[in-house]
DNA sequence: GTCGCCGTGTTAATCGAATAACACGGAGGG
DNA sequence: CCCTCCGTGTTATTCGATTAACACGGCGAC
């Protein structure tokens, strides 16, 4: 049943060496043999050499990894992963190779991480054991362990900052990105904000952030830069969203205006992406407050969402970066190492001058 | 730089066997061995076995492949692509399997598939080199090429038709919830109809259909259902979109509705998709047509968008078919071969009674 | 005191292929 | 007519691990 090279070089009568030619290298062997020893394959079942013996002796394995801090079944539903792995699936597809994500979780991680060194051990298992040619890291360190451990193992890895551990990076300046909306809010007189962030995993829905140091590394990014923008005199706080989409948004939001002391009158709500920001815009609008008069809103990606909503918003080219990340590990020609793409502030309806009384 | 687990052995002063044990059997081996070897392995920046040669000798790959009729880089906008394969990761992930994106031109492979055998045979090495457990196959008939090298190869194969030729399969009954849009459709009065279909790949923007072979396997299905609920009497033109999104249906709607005498005045326009749907209201509207009065409009899918515009369509689970493929590969106990999920009509305000006079 | 078993380390066979180096026959040049 | 080179097939080495089978020392049971 289950065929080799050699037990098809016997049923053909030649050697395994002209059947490992016939699949891989037709130069190499005469056009007459290659059809003979291609026939009685087919005829055998024998689909072509064994793709794991194979990436043994060649050293490739075809396919490059992904590792993202939030889940594998994530990425599809988020805009930004989404966009990202869009690119990195264009060059991949275009070079012939697969892409393989590498399931790797983050929280499990963190809780392992200090107490219990074989459970960090088991998390980073798949990463361990991942047959892949390099592999793209978004938001992760680059002293993170599962970074560790795929440069240990001698591979290219790609990361989203600009880190010398990383082989090679594509960092998004969204410090500046942020920065842009806080100053931008600043200037329209706003003081009192509250920034909704969101951190995808099990921590749920929305919540007062005790432990800044948890967040995921663009969110504590992002966070510095509205705190830049908008001056040392602004009142900042912070609520954390769960998963980033719209529903997560609309918890902040109704936390963020709540009786919670806290929280009394803020005159903007910053979120992390368009899509949290989505979701306040619609609890905004069933309290019958409008967004961009009575309160602020700002998101961060520019998609869809955002024109649909007349968000103010960043830009920031998340599907370049994707691109760009692939180019890195498949395309040698890319000479630069480690690249800051630039990020644009939009501005749109959802913001406006600050009132002395906000929502509620 | 490279080291090995037999040179980690030597110089951990122990056999190959024991640090192969310290990496992968803890019982079996003692836990002071083990440490020191560990130990002696991440001094020497060894991360573990070689998964490559792990993968030769264990014959498991750790991933699961998932092959598409549609290019990588389309599976992150597609709402159906999309939700199955978040289906496939939640299983994915909590099996701690892989999930490897097998690149795959259907176009590519359909036009040199009489022509040009060695093309086919290019199209078709990443399927025959791809490192994975098994295999996820949407929208591919059993008895394609590239589904014929992956059996060849052992490789067990879940397929989204009852095909005998899949190890297993999961199919959504989607002739039934085109045969009940059509159905209801006839019982509104509808005769004359224009179905909009997405063929993803260069082919383009909306045209005239007129070879529908040509047609992905779901869409063919769904043509059929819809032909059939609509009874003989009813005059089907079809017209295809391009990508399954709003934009190919603003274009398909945009085309039905031109003064092209081939598509003069439907009452109805149904849609292979919510997106492609979506689209057409929204060229409806922009001409001031009111769907569900002026003209019926059927999505399928019943995502959130189906909601959001109020449009009729066909409730499909397709997280749970990505979800069941996944368990069919990663979960044995699942003894099931091949399930046919149902789908379910849901009516809401985009469809209404026929009017002598369409759109325009 | 002896037998056997258990825990733990080692030996050796094996997984299935890629490819450098070699062999050999015939064509072409001198 | 001989030498060389080219095209094409073969031989043999190597990639880096897993794991069954074996060996051996110490311990408890009788």
């Amino acid at each position: 049943m289950a065929h080799t090279l050699k037990s098809v070089a016997e049923a053909a009568g030649v050697s395994a060496a002209a059947v490992s030619y016939a699949f891989n290298r037709p130069d190499r062997i005469s056009a007459h043999a290659r059809a003979h020893i291609l026939d009685v394959a087919q005829r055998l079942g024998y689909a072509g050499p064994d793709p794991a013996a194979r990436s043994l002796k060649t050293r490739r394995a075809g396919s490059i990894g992904v590792v993202v801090p939030v889940g594998m079944s994530y990425v599809f539903r988020d805009h930004y992963f989404a966009e990202l792995l869009t690119g990195v699936a264009e060059i991949a597809e275009r070079r012939g190779a697969g892409m393989t994500l590498v399931p790797f979780d983050l929280d499990a991680a963190e809780r392992a991480r200090t107490h219990d060194e074989d459970g960090l051990r088991d998390t980073l298992d798949a990463i361990r054991h991942a047959l892949v040619d390099g592999v793209i890291v978004d938001g992760l360190a680059g002293d993170h362990p599962a970074v560790r451990v795929l440069i240990d193992r001698g591979l290219p890895v790609v990361g989203s900052t600009a880190d010398p551990a990383f082989s090679s990076s594509v960092a998004i300046d969204d410090v500046a990105g942020a920065r842009a909306i806080g100053a931008h809010l600043a200037a329209l007189g706003h003081r009192d904000v509250v920034v909704v962030l969101a951190t995808p995993g099990p921590s749920g829905v929305a919540r007062d952030v005790t432990d800044e140091d948890a967040l995921l590394p663009y969110s504590s990014h992002r966070l510095a830069g509205f705190r830049e923008g908008l001056g040392p005199g602004a009142r900042v706080r912070v609520v954390t969203g769960g998963f980033n989409d719209t529903g997560s948004g609309r918890a902040a939001a109704a936390l963020a205006l709540s009786d919670d002391p806290s929280f009394a009158d803020p005159t903007a709500l910053l979120a992390d992406s368009d899509a949290l920001a989505g979701g306040i815009v619609d609890e905004l609008r069933t309290r019958g407050i409008v967004p961009g008069r009575d309160l602020s809103v700002t998101g961060f990606d520019d998609g869809a969402l955002a024109t649909d909503l007349d968000l103010t918003t960043v830009r920031q080219p998340v599907r370049d970066r994707g691109r760009l990340m692939a180019r890195m590990l498949l395309e040698p020609d890319v000479d630069e190492r480690h690249v800051l793409l630039p990020t644009e502030l939009v501005v749109r309806g959802s913001t406006g001058h600050a009132r002395a009384t906000g929502g509620r």
